[in-house]
DNA sequence: AATGAATGAGGCTTCATTCAT
DNA sequence: AATGAATGAAGCCTCATTCAT
């Protein structure tokens, strides 16, 4: 890892001292970003990379260790976001119905608002090393429990119905969700609202006992 | 495509005068599903697939033009054999309700009976040359404008509730039907038939009005 | 060598029995000797070369015992052409400035009306087997020897300059003739004939005294 | 062509603050052309043009976008100098026909002296791609046209023969010209000088009224 | 902090040729 | 006389990475 521990991944415009914090890094990562999201990250030189972010090679490797690390800073960035935003739902007050809904709702709200972030995820898992591959997975795992909780909590109280694993339904939730890549346009008919309200719609009726 | 007229792709184990017809390119075939779906379609080597298949690179550039070719022809099978399932359930008798439910539950078994072609469907779809890309893109929306008439139908029916359109409906619920590559397994505690039940309820659920 | 020994070569055309005879390894040679001009002889596959045949591959193989072999027929039909025609020529009666101009204008027609031929000639020549390279060559010496030895006599009798090397005219002239098929085109502004008569003209005229 | 704008071409032994410059870049050029003209272009493998020049393929992709761009360098830098060398004596004081013979040995001479360049030069342009194809032949074409204003020149004067083509009395000439790299050989009796003298005597003799 | 030359391994593809039929 | 499946070698090129500066 290029001088920069584990957990301390930045995003784009954090600030330090007032001003834009290492600017050739924060562009490496957009660039990297849009174009793992375009073209695939096998498909995507560093050579691309760095030519879209107007640097060098090694400005690259200054900053990252290999091609693998920039991958698995996306991926970073994008857990820690999530996770905090699920949170944010999941430990609010009031009823649990509402609560998911919140939750539902935001997770497409920032799926399509950070649409390239969710093309990547899924499509370049597997090329992670095996060890970041299984770091990776297990925070996903964390994400999904939190969000299984609510639907167990539904079920316990009797608002759910409870015939269906809550594990499944988070399956079968995230399935739609993760793959609005593939369908969403941001200049279609419907915005992350809608598309956000429909999709919570149609989880909690499909939970309604 | 090499030497083989659109429409004319073969099944595995398709048989012609009751022999196992062109074993070579079948095993070509099967392997290079198996190997797309591990370790997806740019980090498989042609060699790889040559070595696995026990043949030579000059036996696979017999039949096939490229390995995009090879992509191609795994598309090319699986969407022929979708969609000519689902036409069997839109088109049987019934009560709309039941033939969406039938639908539904066949599409997640034969997914689930099939699982590297559908790992390798979304995560390598752009990989394939623009040309080809695009037909696939363009069957593939047959394919669900055939599932969403019959959203449409009950909707209109009134058997479904209406203020959600088809479209998305569809798009939420293929949505968790592609995603069952990246959870389901085989050894895990629910199989192809009791996972599509569930997905069958749930869509069917979402749908009360 | 396929059945068919030294000094046997046909050409396009010839006939036994009254019927074409060979129809496709005529054929062959026909498509090969356009595209190896075209394209030249290492650019050219004996793919291309069998399917603008419409025969397959193991039919080459059948009359020829490679694409090696392929060129050396060609060469071997022109070597033979060539010198046919000019003994007729320099066998002739008459002075020998017109024998000579004779010869000349003969050459330049029979290049242009084989152009194809004559840009294979020199572009092709060193992709030739070494020995059969050597046998080229030492026929090709033998016409520019007679051809010389036409010079020669015109200096011994004092109607050509004599001060030239007659070797070193030979190679100027032909310089020019092997160079036609870089610029000459069937649709230019000049015929065969005329341009023959332009560089017969100017060899005479180099040669006055 | 990598990192270099058209015109930047760079002759082998330029010398930049009194060292030579880029040597891998020369040696490539310097092997590449070495071969070429031996082998043909085809039959020249990068493996072995790298091998000569003593380094590796990622080196040679370094400075050349392709081989067929290593070919376009060669013609570059033929094309500049000979232009270079015929501006000299076609601007130069003094009759037409002395500038005119001038110019003529210069270019057996520099041709002689450049044997590699010559023999590349005829039988390999038809492997440049089609653009780079029409750039030289138009490079070409000028040269043609700076030598045939020479002629014009002394038809107009009355003291060449004005009944043959300008055109193709340049035709005719560079043809021989082109034509010293099947024959020509520096061990022979006859150095570039005296070759030089014979070609250009027997272009102007042929050039008399 | 950043450059750019250079490496070395590996990727996809083409091709002349053979051989059983 | 001719087919077409299959081989095996070789070809061009790309790429992530290193290193001296």
């Amino acid at each position: 890892m290029a001088r920069r521990a584990a957990g301390e991944h930045r995003l784009t415009g954090d600030r330090v001292n007032g001003s834009l914090e290492e600017p050739v890094r924060q562009r490496l990562l957009a660039e990297a970003t849009r174009l793992f999201a375009q073209r695939g990250f096998e498909s995507t030189s560093v050579q691309e990379i760095v030519a879209a972010a107007g640097v060098t090679k090694g400005a690259m490797y200054h900053y990252f260790d290999s091609k693998d690390d920039l991958l698995h800073e996306i991926y970073a960035r994008v857990l820690r976001l999530q996770m905090e935003r699920l949170n944010r739902f999941a430990d609010a007050q009031g009823p649990v119905a509402d609560r998911l809904h919140g939750a539902a709702m935001d997770v497409v709200v920032t799926t399509v608002d950070n649409l390239d972030d969710s093309k990547i995820f899924f499509r370049s898992m597997h090329q992670l090393a095996p060890e970041t591959y299984k770091n990776v997975r297990a925070e996903r795992r964390r994400y999904h429990e939190r969000f299984r909780d609510l639907v167990v909590e539904g079920q316990r109280d009797g608002v759910f119905r409870g015939d269906i694993p809550a594990e499944m339904v988070v399956d079968f939730f995230f399935g739609s969700v993760h793959h609005l890549g593939t369908w969403y346009h941001p200049d279609g008919p419907l915005n992350g609202q809608e598309v956000g309200r429909h999709f919570a719609d149609l989880l909690l009726n499909s939970l309604r006992p």
